[in-house]
DNA sequence: TTAAATGCAAACTATTTGCACGTAA
DNA sequence: TTACGTGCAAATAGTTTGCATTTAA
């Protein structure tokens, strides 16, 4: 990743976390970095191994910890598929997910307005929804791995 | 719930055990029957609870062998929403979840034809979907209550 | 300076597993 | 009769919590 998306990323993370009056950590930082800078759809797990390359006694505790931050601030969103480990997504544009059941791959779909109008139209009158999850299992083709 | 119901069920599920060459107890036909009769989405703890009542000394671990067989015979299906405690459901026509976030309940909303080709539509080639999940998380007017 | 964040270990929750006993076919 | 299913207890996986120590502001 280029030297200036992480400087953006790095302010947007501290103007975040200061509107909710929180602290910027080197760890919070990290964690976050590391998120954005590959989009995949990492376990909490994933996240420890990578982040632990810069900040090698952080622990997962703290990774937890820092998740849920950022997930309150609204920088990430998480991701389950059934009661697998949660994954943990930057990608904050309305979009379904489509897991491979070859490779385990998660890709993102991504969802323009008419799209995400027609989802919502499939609910009844009375019913207001202010979150949806939309998601896929199956298989790709060879040339989308 | 009517006596012939009742049989319907148990002859569907014997008939679908026989199909994978399994045992009919009296164990999987009472979950199956709690399961059935009440359309809400209980948890394996809240099964545990409604079958108590008829055997009373089932356990915890009998409970999630024959949700498990039920899932594998197509006759329930699991619905997960973030990690919280798996749901069962005996709904078997493409349908979405709606969870009130005020009640925490848990509301089926019917797809037509149509709704679930629109959904399948927002996968780009090269992706090939057996399954989908489509929940939504909001409130809900009183009256549905 | 001091309240908030971290790191560690222990706790917790949902679910799964191993094994002796019971039971459907 | 016998392989499959059950019930119990212990194990496991993911996540959360309590608390002493460290650190950002």
């Amino acid at each position: 990743m280029s030297i200036d998306r992480k400087v953006k990323h790095k302010l947007e993370l501290h103007k975040a976390l200061q509107q909710k009056g929180l602290r910027s950590t080197k760890q919070r930082s990290c964690v976050y970095q590391t998120i954005v800078s590959k989009q995949d759809h990492p376990t909490a797990d994933d996240i420890l191994l990578r982040v632990r390359k810069k900040l090698p006694s952080i622990s997962l505790a703290t990774i937890y910890n820092c998740l849920e931050t950022l997930v309150d601030c609204g920088l990430i969103k998480q991701v389950n598929f059934d009661r697998s480990p949660t994954r943990f997504c930057p990608n904050l544009t309305p979009h379904a997910h489509f897991k491979c059941n070859q490779t385990g791959q998660i890709f993102d779909i991504t969802l323009d307005k008419d799209s995400v109008k027609d989802l919502k139209s499939v609910l009844p009158k009375g019913f207001k929804a202010q979150n949806f999850e939309l998601s896929f299992l199956g298989s790709t083709d060879q040339s989308l791995n």
